[in-house]
DNA sequence: TCCTAATTGAAAAACGTTTTCAATTACTAG
DNA sequence: CTAGTAATTGAAAACGTTTTTCAATTAGGA
């Protein structure tokens, strides 16, 4: 059962004279279903999927298209950097291992605080922020410390 | 007037059986010494007025040691992903103009209700944070404001 | 139904990054 | 100080990802 574009998409574009074709519908049902981040080249192998005749390229633009108008976000990951996500799960930090590139994400960030600050000593007016933490996993803090890890 | 490297560097080479070439050191002294994060792009840009012959190849191989080694780190930005920053100077963060670019530096980060939150709650051992801050300047937000800024 | 602007996909170009490899270089042992 | 050796180098080529180009197609308003 093929994902429907809500009501509120099909809006959305109207209001901004786009138009919801079948290759941006394929799209959006798998982007806005995914678990987790998914990169270009997954949404467009498991969009085809729905609409077999799907371009890389018209992935990418369209991802482009939800990103502007907020239905999902870009995220930066260590390996192969760009992934994208639904915004529905409000904006995922990661905390990633250093070691084995494994990643959590987490929600919470208390910024606020800092932000409002920042905004009123510099003027600027801030629209994003990145945060990443980064460290070493638990099943990396067992294995004895690496002297040397080379990347293979 | 070349920057040494500092006695540090050459004893944690040779300890890992590494050597000190002229190369490295162009460009060890290009990204230590910087005040703002610099991609492989630029700082073989700025390295190659120290060592003209220095090739991209081993910039990118060099970034890669010294994270290694922990003199610099690794961050992720909006626009071209990628940028390496000297873990030395104690962490600043960086408020960025996303119009012209330009940066403000800030130091206070209260990041360690939620660091220590995140330590317990996934039993990583969190090393370092990475925080930017992207936002319009001054400048830029007397300038028209863009409705619908379309990327070029 | 027609018209037009928006959208499409393939191919090619443009990136940024990594690999390969023969030549060079820095350190170490003698 | 010199020779030997392993680490390092740069150019070129390979690579994967992302963007551009362009003629053909399509959705949706008139």
């Amino acid at each position: 059962m093929p994902n429907v574009p809500s009501p509120t998409v099909h809006t959305d574009l109207r209001a901004h004279h786009r138009k919801l074709t079948r290759p941006r519908q394929a799209v959006l049902a798998i982007i806005t279903a995914a678990t987790r981040h998914l990169t270009p080249a997954e949404v467009y192998r498991q969009a085809k999927v729905q609409y077999p005749h799907l371009g890389l390229t018209t992935v990418y633009r369209t991802l482009d298209l939800l990103v502007e108008l907020g239905y999902i976000q870009r995220i930066h990951l260590e390996e192969g950097c760009h992934s994208y996500a639904p915004t529905a799960r409000p904006h995922g930090h990661h905390l990633v291992c250093s070691e084995c590139g494994r990643a959590e994400e987490f929600a919470e960030c208390d910024l606020d605080t800092l932000v409002r600050a920042l905004q009123t000593r510099t003027g600027y007016e801030i629209q994003v922020h990145v945060l990443e933490l980064m460290g070493r996993c638990p099943t990396c803090q067992t294995k004895s410390r690496p002297l040397r890890a080379r990347k293979k």
